[in-house]
DNA sequence: CGCTTGGTGATAATTGATTCTCATTATCAG
DNA sequence: CTGATAATGAGAATCAATTATCACCAAGCG
């Protein structure tokens, strides 16, 4: 990736503005209002180009990769159970890592939340 | 499932005497030490079966499903970087749901952490 | 013990995600 | 402006996980 095209542009664009994270094919759908004939296929190439750059973060939830912004600080995911959106929280827990062993080396962790988000609990009064 | 089969008891009988939860690949490797006919198949068949008994839980970790035994209380996971072994930790925090914004609803949370366990931190020393 | 029928094992089929291919398009240095 | 070539888009190909198929086997009732 050398040339900036108007495809990765908005492709960047798309998730610097999203809520949370997204799947690839969320990318897709989203960046095609900005730039209509975009490929599935230019939208693994270019996240994969964007994630070398670290212009974005690769994250797994609930077993699909999905993908964040990167300047972002260290956060963790809520996963709307109906609408199936990711949201970015914007704190962490502290003691995380005395959940493990005493004789393992905790790396990373991630902490992930499930339920319906603001929307969705709007929607569910109706 | 009606019947008591020899396979699918060795498949239950794995699953509870883990460290952690098992991909079917990795139920199907250990059980096989009981049943070397073993298939993938029946594994997947048993599995199925055993997460309608409630007698396993399905886990999402680091995106492929795990299966842990469901006779545990609450708890999260550890995953080694090295030998990919999914560990049962024991303990939860106070607190998790608190990450969520005020109008979500958290209904459930999974912590899961990355690094290396016990056994792999001491091979790191050879 | 023998039969009925659910369970099994091997393998083919399916599925969804991701990558590759290649002809065409478009960026940007000169 | 123009050429070299990186990037794109559409669809084929790949890949791993999971499910379906089907002939054969075995649990357990009578």
């Amino acid at each position: 990736m050398q040339r900036k095209t108007r495809q990765r542009e908005a492709i960047l664009q798309t998730i610097r503005e999203a809520e949370g994270a997204l799947t690839p094919r969320a990318v897709l759908t989203r960046a095609q209002a900005i730039c209509p004939a975009l490929g599935i296929a230019t939208v693994y190439r270019s996240l994969k180009a964007l994630v070398n750059e670290k212009h974005v973060v690769p994250v797994n939830v609930a077993g699909v990769t999905h993908y964040d912004y990167a300047g972002l600080k260290h956060h963790h995911h809520f996963v709307c159970r109906v609408c199936g959106l990711v949201f970015d929280l914007a704190e962490c827990l502290p003691q995380v890592e005395k959940l493990a062993p005493p004789s393992f080396v905790v790396e990373a962790h991630e902490i992930t939340l499930h339920g319906l988000c603001g929307a969705c609990v709007g929607e569910a009064r109706h």
